[in-house]
DNA sequence: CGGGATCCCGCCTGATACTG
DNA sequence: CAGTATCAGGCGGGATCCCG
């Protein structure tokens, strides 16, 4: 993989040019100027790559991701095997994923409804980076078992 | 802090024991590649791996970690650097990931007070997993983009 | 079965004041 | 500077009802 879209070398600055950039909320329409040097991505509030970051860097989409990496589900499944999220919230993030074109969604006109959920191909790409995380947690699940344990103690005394 | 130590489960209420769900059924291989069988991590809310999942896949702690994994930082230029972050939510934030034992904060008696944030060994691994997500957002940023563009059309007609 | 509409509570932000 | 304490306000998200 690459650098991404950095391109020109020398410039490194970036600290607060200006607002611009667009809101903070999800509703924001596409191609409005917003693309700076990322290669120093300290990242701006309302920029795309803080947007796109923080909806994968979210812990329900990521679940889902991981989910639907495995196998299309339906969306009963998907609530009975994302543990603890309502209904409204695996709504609203089937909505994002799928309109930031990383599941497609594909209604049957059957009756009973039945709605299929599965990853675009580009969703599929997420994979090892989803994959990495999850084994992370998974390796280190006692140091980080210690570590809390060993602050609550001291905060303790 | 009025939200106690261990982060009250508040909203997404714990409602299973929080028993080991890691239960040793699907051994994996910590190395490398994704090489163990994924298909099978069960992730019940309040299991350790759910847990520490939802710490890392959280916004803030990954803005945060992926801005101390190229230098220290002090409290303040953490405040300048991850745009739109309140106080208290650095605060929270940074006292969660170093009970996780992922950063290292330390203290300089001196005057005016000087507080420096720096990642742990631990934390440093989470470098390559952290840095695959961002290059992914870069790389994909375009393909995204025109998604919601797509999605927003079909929407609007 | 899938999901829109609604109510409602608690977290988060932002502003401000106060310590060490 | 690096926080803690507090209050206001908004909205994220859970729970519930209900319809196609």
């Amino acid at each position: 993989m690459e650098e991404g879209t950095s391109k020109s070398p020398g410039h490194t600055g970036v600290t607060h040019p200006a607002q611009a950039c667009g809101d903070g909320t999800h509703g924001h329409a596409p191609g409005e100027g917003c693309d700076y040097d990322a290669r120093q991505w300290d990242v701006r509030e309302g920029c795309e790559v803080r947007q796109i970051l923080d909806r994968v860097a979210d812990k329900w989409s990521l679940l889902v991701i991981a989910l639907l990496d495995r196998r299309t589900l339906r969306f009963t499944e998907l609530r009975r095997e994302v543990d603890g999220i309502s209904q409204r919230m695996l709504t609203v993030t089937l909505r994002q994923l799928e309109r930031d074109g990383l599941v497609r969604r594909t209604v049957h006109p059957v009756v009973p409804p039945r709605v299929d959920y599965e990853l675009t191909p580009l969703g599929a790409t997420l994979h090892d980076t989803i994959q990495a995380l999850v084994t992370w947690t998974e390796v280190h699940q006692s140091e980080i078992a210690e570590a809390r344990a060993a602050y609550d103690r001291r905060e303790r005394e």
